[in-house]
DNA sequence: AACTATTTATAAGA
DNA sequence: TTCTTATAAATAGTT
């Protein structure tokens, strides 16, 4: 807005787009403190710079307090919205965080005095569902990664095979040499993530 | 920024502060477009008027999706925001929130995906943990019933007591009368509040 | 980071 | 709300 207009997308010169997200940056934030206290509102806003830096602002409260209440003001109009903004939050997500705001409730109000019995019987049996949700997943994920190191294990095997039929064929002369151990059978599965991707060289 | 200066305080007038309100919260959210589409940046923005009416922006994505992204990117400089923000919150309770965003990032992430086992092990633990804490409060409060019901047990068999004693000194001449039935012992102790606290009118 | 020429945003009034 | 317009602010291009 200043020595000559500009188009309205995306600026290519990175430097240039740097400044310029900068600049405006700043100016977004603070016309977001003067809208805020001009007129009593109460204004979250976070930013994303391309390489994924963060930058918020959250007026009254905390963003954490903020997001909640949008998330509570979205719930109301949600049915309305569900057809246009995807349909992500399923109601059992709903009813969760129904449960997490009563779990808050419970862990900062001291435990007892704020919550009834039954309040308290409500919470647990979520407890419980969520605990039984998370050993699910755990074991999804463990399922899968054991599957994928035997896969691996499949690859190593056959490459271990290759090269050593390659050397009986070219071993005649040579008796003594140290080999790297040949992988075997039975090995356990412990569950971290081949680092290295590649399993022999194409010198050998 | 026309037509005279104004002083960054909350506008009093309401109907100019709604105007302003107005006006200021669309050259908001144009900025917010504007920066996002110059910059390629990604930004999520919501207002909420005096009266909890709430305006909304997400470029790019869903605002569910950039609240969780902006949730992972928090998680870790929580311990930083720590310091400056309350030190009211105790450490177990800063503890707790930190989980509690865990439990959401699980909930609305879509159970696996987001999370590492590590996180998920964590997270089972202090679920536990919390069901363990609930569960003794339960136990409390149910002492407590259990005790305030003993209590008033022996108010009642007292009461019960001083009205037989009455009857049996002028029932002379009564003898077939239909009287409420004695409260014997070893009634169980129902869990329910006895609501009426008179347990005997003074007129009799 | 600063400096300005311009463009934008907007306060006040209608 | 919307339009107009005088003026304050923001900022694109430059140093």
């Amino acid at each position: 807005m200043a020595r000559g207009k500009i188009q309205l997308r995306r600026i290519e010169n990175p430097v240039h787009r740097q400044v310029t997200f900068c600049k405006r940056r700043a100016g977004l934030l603070k016309k977001a403190k003067e809208l805020s206290v001009l007129c009593d509102a109460e204004i979250g806003l976070f930013i994303f710079s391309t390489h994924g830096k963060l930058y918020d602002l959250a007026t009254k409260g905390t963003m954490q307090g903020l997001i909640e209440r949008y998330m509570k003001s979205t719930r109301g109009s949600l049915q309305a919205q569900a057809d246009q903004q995807q349909a992500i939050q399923t109601k059992s997500q709903l009813d969760a965080n129904e449960e997490i705001i009563m779990l808050k409730q419970y862990m900062f109000g001291g435990g007892a005095g704020t919550m009834t019995l039954d309040e308290l019987q409500v919470l647990e049996k979520n407890l419980e569902l969520w605990i039984y949700q998370i050993r699910s997943t755990k074991l999804d994920i463990m399922s899968r990664e054991i599957q994928l190191l035997r896969d691996k294990e499949g690859i190593l095997k056959a490459a271990n095979k290759y090269l050593q039929d390659k050397i009986e064929v070219n071993s005649t002369a040579i008796t003594d040499l140290d080999f790297a151990p040949m992988i075997t059978n039975n090995i356990p599965y412990p569950l971290t993530v081949i680092q290295n991707e590649i399993y022999f060289s194409s010198s050998s």
